[in-house]
This record gives C-alpha cells, structure tokens and sequence, in this order.
DNA sequence: AAGCGAGCCGTTACCGCTAACATCGATCAT
DNA sequence: ATGATCGATGTTAGCGGTAACGGCTCGCTT
C-alpha cells in the first residue's frame, strides 16, 4: 500500500518531513529555501519537523532539481602552504553546505601567457565561477582572460577591485596601523618595516598604514628604516641582513608577512640576538609558520577559513542573481582581522623599564 | 514535438551522447562505468560520441540515482600545512571526479575523549566513509571510536595498517635507508638521526631504514648519533643542539621530517656553521617547507596528493563492494617516494676530495 | 454582494542518471 | 533439433528536490 521504493536507502527526505509537518513536501522546500509566502505557524512547523527528525537535505537532489552552479574554480599560485590549506578548508567547507564542488587549477608560473592558458582550463571542464585568492587575485592577465571568457570571479584579499567586481578582504591598512601602534605603545621608535611585494596592492596598504601610525605618534615615515621583501623567506633573509646592519639599527622589526617575519627571526639568531630581548620581530598573516617558528610571531590575523567561505558565498550570490536576471547587489565585503600578541615581540631592551608607557611624543625617538 | 523541455540548460546530457552514439542512454551509461555487457564496436562508438561532445556526466545526476556516498569524511590533526594543503588538493581532486563531499573536522587534541568526540561529530552528519590522515591514522581511540559506530575509515601512511583496514602508504623504512646511503655515499660515516614522535609507527620504520643502511655499509647502528624528536620545529631545535653539542659532532644530520630538519638548519646557522660545507641536512617528507629554508633541503618527496586520491579511490570502492554486499579485495596501497636531492647536502668537509667515492668499508668511521 | 488580487499551499513534471527488469538473438549442453 | 543460457541492449521507474503553475481562501474594493 505504502511504497515498496525499489531501494530504499535509510536517510530521511523532504517527504518525510513534510508528512511529519502535515504539509506538502513543496512547503517544506520553501522554509529550508527562501521562505517567501509562508504562513508563520506552518513554517515554525515545518522547522520543528526538521529538528526532530535531524533532516539534512540532499544536496544532489537540491542542485539536480534546481540546475544550480556545480562546479567552482579555485587557481592559486604557491601562496605559503599554511594560507592555502586554511583556505581550502574554508571553501570546502562552504562548497560542501552549497552542495558544489571545487575544482582546483594551479598556476605557479608569473607569465602572463601560462596564465591565461590555466585560466583557459577552466573554460573546459564546466566551470562557472572561479575564485582567486592572493597573489593571483592582483593577476592582470587573469582577471582578463577570465572576463573575455565570461566568467563571474570573486577576488580575494585584492589590492583593488575593479568597479562592479566580487572582492572579499580585510582592511589591510587599518591592520597594519594597528601593528605598529602596538610597537610604538611598547616603546619602540626604531622600527624597520619589510615590505611586501610590490605587485601586491596589499603590499602598499600595509606600508601605508605602518607611515599612518608613525605619523599618529609623531614621528616622520620617511625616516624610519625599511627594506624592500617580495614575501618570500629568503627575501625577507636578505631583507633583515640590510636592516640589522644599519648604523642604527631597529629595535623593532615589522614584515609585510609571517615568512619574512620567521626569516628576521632566523637572521636575529645567526646574529646572536635574542628575541624578543634584544629585538622583537612581527609578521603579518598569522599563517602556521607563526606558531611553528620559536619565538612564537606576534602576527595579524586573518580570517582566511571565513574569507574563503564569505568568497564563496557571494559567488553563488552572484551566479544565482545573474541565472535569475536580477541586478547584483552589494559585492564587497570586508571581514575582521585581529591582532594576535605572541612571544616575539617585547618592550626594547633599554626601555624595559618604562615599558607599557604609551608616551605619545618622543620625537626622533632613533 | 520534441521536448520544449521546461528549463533547458545548455549542458549536453547522457541522452545526447546516445543520440549520436544511436544507441541508448543505458549503454552509455554502462560504457562509462562499469563497462560490462558492452560490445567492442559499440563501446567504440559510444567513446567517440563522448569524445565528440566533450560530455562529462552530471555528478549530482549520478549520485542521487545511484544512491553513491555523497560525504566522506576527512579527520585531520595539525600536520605541517603544507602536507594538509597538499593532501586537501588530491582529496579534493578525487572527490570532484567521484562526486562527493568532504567534511573536514579537525582535532587537535590528543586527549582520547576529544578524539573520540571529534570522532563522533561525523556520525551525526551523515558520513559514510572517513580518511585519516597522519598523524591520526595512528590514534588507537579514533580508529576504536568508528569501528564501533561501524563507519569504515581508510589509514594514510600509517604504521601498522590493522588486518582488513584500508591502507595508504609508503614504504618508509625503504624511504630512509635510501636517504642514509646517499648520506653514506657522499663520504659521511658520522651521521646524526633525528627521530620522530615515538607514537607514530612511521618514525620506527624510518630509524630502521636508518640502520639497515648503516649495516650495509658495515657501521654499527648503535654508535650512531642519535636523538629523539617529536616531528615539530621545536623539537627539532633541541636534538640537533644536542646532537651538536656531542664530543663528536656528526657530519651529516637526517631528520625524520622537513620541519625538523629545518629547525637544525636554523641551529647550524645559529652556531656558525655552513649547510652543506660544514654540515649536512636532510629531511623527509618535501613538505614546501623544504624549498622555503634556506639553503633548501634534500629529502624524501612523499606523493601526498596521490595518496590522498588513493585513499578516497580505496574507500569509495569499499562502500561500494560492502553496498552490492560482495567480499572487500586488495585494501592496502603502496606509492612510490622519491630521493630529492636539493643544496643542503654535500660531501663531509674534511673529505671534500675524495666525495663521491662510495667507499664501502671505512668501518668505525667516527 | 459580486469582483478581484494577494497570500498560501498543493500538483505536476521534470533535472540527469542508473538499478532492476524485460527483451531478443545467438550460442550451448543434451 | 530445441529449450536453456548467456551476452548485449532497451525500457521503466524512480533517486530527492525544485520550478512553474494552478487552485483555494481571504480581505478589501466599488
């Protein structure tokens, strides 16, 4: 009489609950989704059925029926190990809520032409929106070939979005500001600062907001000792070797990222100097390299597991208002990063008395 | 007369292949699964259709119509990131192409009751299979927790796979035997062994393969220099500064990972000492920590991806036999590894004349 | 009081694919 | 020879959802 069901797996579908519910399943479908046109007693109902009998949807069924995106790309280039397995983390986890899979494309090459071919990749397998964390969300040739194709994308952590774009990002400059404040309210008025690489936007954002906190305490940007880093360990080697062998050497050392930052530390060894006592070291990323190094990097941190999640989030958006011909709304969005005090970082040595003293105005404090 | 079909995606489907292969959608379908039951010329035909079309099959379609795991699980507990990003991506890799989702937990504690509850999380969400990869494959209350809830899990790299589990992994102790005689053969007879976490079975077989290796070449395992670490950076700091500090310091150290190894690079550097010309460094594992240091590590390259690709192919097809009820075969895989010889190693100083001169019997040459 | 649009909910028809069963000709044991 | 068997294929019936549309019930206009 019921239904024999050719093969009857054991999960429970909408069916289930809207028997439960004592509604159609069609309703049902409503109060997980949208929800629009649903009398209040009924949808409480509906969410009560699905509580008791801990009903999940399926997400096959659910993109099958709806002809949803299935297929997101994800081209990264060698960003450090730890930022890319966070970040994976987090699309996969989003990707696993959407019901969609990731396609995963890299691309270690910086010429324009491989670019383009990786990005062609896509083209082929059935992609339909493509994800671009940093570095490659500041990649010209990328975002270009990307867009004569016709494929939305949402960029990552990128230094400027075009008008219209999908970005996700963190205020970088505010970040690294507050960074730097931190040092100054240590004692410090020495501080080197390693930049970044200089094809990333972000790159400028940090050293902007690392002039914005000198200058809120007085002091002048343009004297203050820093170095040029292209991310990488062994630039930052290089890049601290030129700033500890100054005639004034910093008391503080500020990197543009964690794998600088780990370099200084290293630098600072060779050199038989103690961190945090006789140098503090910071990074910027908080990426596990900065637990991983002794001292432990006092670090900003970025929320990349909920980048990737938010990323993917306003793709879907994205293609689900393009599929339904509506106008996309907002496109931006910009998440909270943290400062994140660890080990290498202290008052200076000479200072340790009056450590804690935010002492606003010690000019020319080098 | 056709099909106004009510929402016409553009994507071709298993029907237009059969169109043009003329024959059905079934036999396509079995031309691309199984295979059984198909004539040559047919199944010919139906691949060049296939081919013709570029048609690749709907996996939310597939699926839900056979009723397929749709979510494996994946446990992990802080590896090096780079081991996790590597592994996520061939995960991943294999996941798209099988069509399901990972659900990633992760666990950091050691604590059994928190293994065991991290455990658990995935027998609430509906998980049929779970990877765990190192170092969890090694954790007793994790691998007690599934079985008693019945879930079937597939071991990577794992010490001793149990009889009947599932299994990927390499031969380490093959692995470091090939790594010491490399050493041995470069001209170091004194060579420093750094262990690995005692909990994990891999870290006994590398120290054997370390041995075996000695006694080929006549060397006696039990003179060796050796100290054990745990697999972190930290630990890695203080065995090689002991193993440093010896009477008779060794002139070659083999770490039983890269992030060790690279701890004794920063040690070596601290004391003055030139990787490779005055000590030389290898690890195991090729994890991007490898190419981050400076100078960048000699080590072992484990397939990471590929063996997470194995683990999930392994697994899937273990559902699939328990499903059709048919008994499990083969259950244990073993990849290849490879020797990655990068700038960190070189022949012993004194005996940079004659390098490269295998030597084979310069007993007690310590 | 009849008209009427809006809100709420159910029905129908699929999405693309595959398990199970049906079919049909060819090979096979007796 | 001849039904039994087997291999190669087609047919049917869903898997679990959702889009589209249709119907019913109100409340409010005129």
């Amino acid at each position: 009489m019921s239904k024999p069901s050719r093969r009857s797996r054991g999960t429970i579908t909408i069916e289930d609950v809207a028997r439960a519910a004592g509604v159609s399943a069609m309703t049902v479908s409503r109060v997980i989704n949208g929800g629009k046109n649903v009398r209040e007693t009924t949808r409480t109902a509906v969410l009560e059925a699905v509580e008791k009998l801990n009903y999940s949807p399926n997400t096959a069924a659910r993109s099958l029926a709806a002809g949803e995106a299935t297929h997101i790309g994800l081209l990264y280039a060698n960003p450090s190990a730890a930022y890319l397995s966070q970040f994976l983390i987090g699309a996969l986890e989003a990707a696993r809520r959407a019901g969609c899979h990731l396609v995963i494309e890299s691309c270690e090459s910086e010429d324009p032409d491989e670019q383009a071919e990786a990005t062609r990749r896509f083209a082929t397998s059935d992609v339909e929106g493509v994800i671009l964390p940093p570095p490659l969300s500041d990649s010209v040739p990328i975002m270009a070939e990307l867009g004569s194709i016709g494929i939305p994308v949402v960029t990552v952590a990128m230094g400027l979005p075009q008008e219209g774009g999908l970005n996700v990002r963190i205020d970088d400059r505010e970040a690294a500001a507050e960074m730097t404040r931190y040092l100054l309210s240590l004692g410090h008025r020495n501080i080197g600062f390693i930049k970044g690489h200089p094809n990333h936007i972000a790159s400028h954002d940090r050293t902007r907001g690392f002039h914005d906190a000198l200058e809120e305490f007085g002091l002048d940007p343009g004297a203050a000792p820093v170095e040029q880093g292209y991310f990488t360990y062994r630039s930052g080697l290089s890049a601290s070797e030129r700033l500890l062998s100054r005639p004034n050497p910093p008391s503080a050392i500020f990197a543009s990222n964690d794998d600088m930052a780990a370099a200084a530390i290293s630098v600072a060894h060779r050199r038989g100097l103690h961190v945090p006592a006789d140098l503090s070291i910071v990074g910027f990323d908080d990426t596990s390299l900065a637990t991983t190094v002794w001292p432990e990097l006092t670090t900003v941190k970025q929320p990349i597991a909920a980048m990737a999640e938010a990323a993917l989030d306003l793709l879907l958006g994205d293609l689900r208002s393009r599929r339904s011909g509506s106008p996309h709304g907002g496109n931006v969005r910009a998440l909270e990063h943290a400062l994140i005090v660890r080990e290498s970082s202290g008052p200076p040595a000479k200072a340790s008395k009056r450590a804690r003293v935010p002492a606003r105005a010690t000019k020319a404090g080098a």
